[in-house]
DNA sequence: ATATAAATGCAAATCATTTGCAATTAATAA
DNA sequence: TTATTAATTGCAAATGATTTGCATTTATAT
């Protein structure tokens, strides 16, 4: 992404335009997989950036209330993962033996949730589905089918 | 539950037949909704049963282990929850203002997986649904449709 | 009744995350 | 540019749920 574009995001959300907010978004923004906050400050480390993990959180805080990246709560991980927001409904499958994450960008819900919406007195507006079983090397090694 | 039924289920995992285990059964099969750890310390004192903490989370853990019960963990609670295992495959539904949880003993999802296994190289052995949105009351309080 | 492994209480440790506070810095106005 | 002010930061300490080490007790089988 170009930087302009990172601090235009920034600044539409009304934040300082910090050397470690451009580097983290930066560094979200080029991650293909998904984060942890300590993951984030070792990279920046590595990158020769000095910043504090206290910063870390609570810049991953107000990035994550503008909308900028995702929070993410896995079963299990018992630390909060990131990814930037691409905006694009999605979900994971995650595998129970080598705890690889994968992205699924589709999802089965659009037609239940207006069932239920016709049926129940609780209304939806949102949802979280995490599916769990092997990855394709998993399935391989553990000779699972 | 009659109380042989739950010695039945200690006995059948292998495990000792403490009155704390028997006790910590017997109070999530009568509970009607999730319960903490600390919910069912306090709840063990309430009724004069003296249990350290630790020993709760220690029994806690061989129950789920041992499928007597279920740990739930809910994006944005802090502490794991309990519920008996009555072997009925569910989701939650829960209120972004109260934090009111209701269950949904229905599965949208079926047909989705069978789906993923034709075409994906992941395969799918389980799933865990959130819903999110507002319960009937809070609907009614915060004017919400 | 005895032996043995499992279960327990208590205190201390863990670990991700948060917070208080004083010092620094970005944004804005003068 | 300089001054002003609120946001941001570093550092150390706190938090809070959960876990663990260890000595003691207890359930179960012989
Ligand atoms: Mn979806
Ligand atoms: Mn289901
Ligand atoms: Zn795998
Ligand atoms: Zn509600």
């Amino acid at each position: 992404m170009k930087k302009t574009n990172i601090l235009k995001k920034i600044e539409n959300a009304g934040l300082k335009k910090t050397k470690y907010r451009v580097n983290i978004i930066d560094l979200l923004e080029k991650a293909d997989g998904l984060l942890s906050a300590s993951d984030i400050h070792q990279l920046l480390i590595d990158n020769d950036i000095q910043m504090d993990l206290s910063t870390v959180y609570r810049t991953l805080e107000k990035l994550t209330e503008n909308n900028i990246i995702n929070r993410i709560e896995l079963e299990k991980e018992k630390q909060s993962l990131y990814e930037y927001n691409r905006e694009k409904h999605h979900h994971f499958m995650i595998c129970k033996s080598c705890n690889k994450i994968e992205t699924i960008y589709d999802c089965p819900l659009t037609k239940y949730e207006e069932d239920i919406k016709a049926h129940s007195d609780f209304l939806i507006t949102g949802h979280k589905i995490e599916f769990y079983g092997y990855c394709k090397n998993c399935r391989k090694r553990l000779k699972i089918n």
